[in-house]
DNA sequence: AACCACAACAACCGCGTCCGG
DNA sequence: GCCGGACGCGGTTGTTGTGGT
């Protein structure tokens, strides 16, 4: 019964990745592109299971990864769009360009989950939860959280009426089409290329580029 | 300054799906 | 149509950072 690992674990290193490993990895996949994930880790000269190279690259290496906070507006989507598709975060993540699945799913779960509960709203469902069993959850409350709840009813100064007004207003409009929106949307292009500067920016910082042998002329990125 | 609790994020694990033989 | 290997996805765990006591 069960599935082959993916790799032999046998020596294979584990937890946060190094500069080091970063390195070899971009390089790699920079020079050769991306084969077979299975055959990265041996390519490179790492001592990883393919699953991690792949993850690695997908999560923090990828050129076009737009990292920092998530806008309210982005929020707003994401909420919009989990309504609609449940916990495929993989679908919803290719609705916004340079975000990873991994990322919007910790982002659901760290804050937005939080944020629903708070409006009443079964973050599951997205349905206001019924008041008995709000009582019965309130009842089970630790005394920290419930004080913890009282601060955050009110939320940079906004009554929750108006908060759950504005929710009902998001999830209303649930009949737009978001191909449509994104066909639409003229800051695409700039986004884009916004994410290219802040990932130079941040690679730039990061590694030494003297490292890379004739970057520009091995890249096979394709906007060069 | 030291400790603790919690939040945020990175990474891993196991299963489902896809695809080529 | 079946089988097995590889990839992708979603849930979960581990690690790190930060704020409070």
């Amino acid at each position: 019964m069960g599935r082959k690992p993916c790799c032999d674990k046998v020596g294979l290193k584990r937890g946060p990745w190094t500069i080091e490993e970063d390195h070899k990895l971009m390089n790699f996949i920079f020079n050769n592109g991306i084969p077979c994930w299975r055959h990265v880790p041996k390519l490179a000269g790492l001592l990883r299971c393919g699953k991690s190279c792949r993850l690695r690259w997908i999560n923090y290496l990828r050129p076009d990864l737009k990292r920092g906070c998530f806008t309210e507006s982005e929020e707003d989507e994401i909420i919009r769009l989990h309504s609609q598709l449940g916990n495929r975060w993989s679908k919803i993540a290719s609705h916004f360009p340079g975000r990873t699945d991994n990322e919007i799913k910790n982002h659901w779960n760290t804050r937005i989950r939080k944020k629903l509960k708070l409006l009443g709203f079964d973050p599951v469902t997205h349905k206001p939860v019924e008041n008995g069993e709000k009582n019965k959850q309130e009842e089970t409350k630790s005394e920290d959280v419930r004080k913890d709840d009282e601060i955050q009813t009110t939320l940079d100064g906004t009554e929750t009426d108006d908060l759950l007004n504005n929710y009902e207003i998001l999830c209303g409009s649930l009949d737009s089409s978001f191909s449509k929106e994104e066909s639409n949307n003229p800051s695409m292009a700039t986004q884009e290329e916004d994410c290219l500067k802040q990932w130079v920016d941040c690679v730039d910082s990061f590694f030494s580029w003297d490292n890379f042998i004739h970057l520009e002329e091995q890249i096979p990125f394709p906007w060069l």
